[in-house]
DNA sequence: CCTTGCCTTCACACTGATGTGAGGGTTCGA
DNA sequence: TCGAACCCTCACATCAGTGTGAAGGCAAGG
C-alpha cells in the first residue's frame, strides 16, 4: 500500500511515517516513481513503534529492539545474528523496560490505593474486582 | 536543604530541579536571600517525578497526579478536596499509565520471548508484572 | 486538457525536556 | 579581605517528536 492508506489505517499522519523511515523505524520500498510502498505488516510495525514511542522509549532504542519484535508467532533474525554482546544489549533494553514498568505500576498502585481510600464506591483499581 | 544538597542526594542537575519548580512540580520555600529551601521530602519527590518522566509521562501530568502520589501510608490530599470530576480525571490517569503498562509489558515479553528461543542459556525474563 | 488528489523532497517552526553559560549576589574559610 | 563555592535569574542552544507549508511530479476522471 501507498503512504496515505497506511497514514488511514494507521491514523498516524504520513508526516511521520516519513519520520520513522528517516529514522529507521521503517523500511518501506520504492515503487518506480518513487512512492513508499509498504507491506501488511507495516501496519502492525506502525502501532508498535507508536505504543512504544508513548510508553517513553525514544527512536534509538525502538530502532534497537524493533527487529526483535515480530509477530506473536515468526522470528525475523535468525540465532546466528545474535551475537553474545547483541544479546547483552537486548536484555538490558530488556531490563530498561522492566524498569519503567516497575515504576508506573508503583504509581498506578499509589493512585488507585488513593481513589479507593476516598471513595470506596469508585472502581478499585484493574487487578481485582470488588465494588 | 539548598538547592545543591538536593541536587546531590538525587543526582538531579540543578537545573532540573528549577525546571521542576518552574513546571509547577516542586514548591521550595525560599530563604530570606532568595535561596530555594526544600524539606526532606523533597528528596523523595525528585526521585518519583524523574522516574514518571523517564517512563514517559510529561509534567502536566506528573503535575496532574503528583499530590495523589505521597508516601506509602499517607495521604495528602483530604477526601473532601476530591470532587466528582478529579475522581474521574485520576481515574483517566490510571488508564493510560495502565495503558502505557501493558504496552511496554507486551513488548518485553516479546523480547524475552525471543531472547528465550535463541538462547535458552540466557536468563528467560522475569514475567512479574502482568495486570 | 485540466483539475483533483495523491505522492515526492525540502525546510522552517514549535513544544517539552534538558544543557550551558553569562552576569551577578551571598557565604564562608584561609 | 580575597577566593572558592554556593546561590540567583535570564536566555540561548540542543534533541526528539511533530506540525505545516511550499514547490513540484504523477495519475485518474470530467
Amino acid at each position: 500500500m501507498k503512504i496515505g492508506e497506511l497514514s488511514r489505517r494507521t491514523g498516524v499522519p504520513t508526516r511521520l511515517l516519513r519520520y520513522y523511515e528517516e529514522q529507521n523505524l521503517l523500511h518501506p520500498d520504492r515503487t518506480e516513481n518513487g512512492y513508499r510502498f509498504y507491506g501488511e505488516p507495516a501496519v502492525r510495525d506502525v502501532q508498535q513503534i507508536r505504543g512504544l514511542l508513548d510508553s517513553g522509549l525514544t527512536t534509538e532504542m525502538i530502532r534497537a529492539i524493533l527487529p526483535y519484535l515480530s509477530g506473536p508467532d515468526e522470528i525475523h533474525v535468525p540465532a546466528e545474528c545474535l551475537t553474545p554482546e547483541t544479546a547483552a544489549l537486548l536484555s538490558g533494553h530488556i531490563d530498561r523496560i522492566q524498569a519503567r514498568i516497575d515504576c508506573l505500576a508503583r504509581n498506578r498502585d499509589r493512585l488507585s490505593a488513593y481513589l479507593a481510600a476516598v471513595r470506596p464506591s469508585v472502581r478499585p483499581a484493574v487487578p481485582s474486582e470488588g465494588a
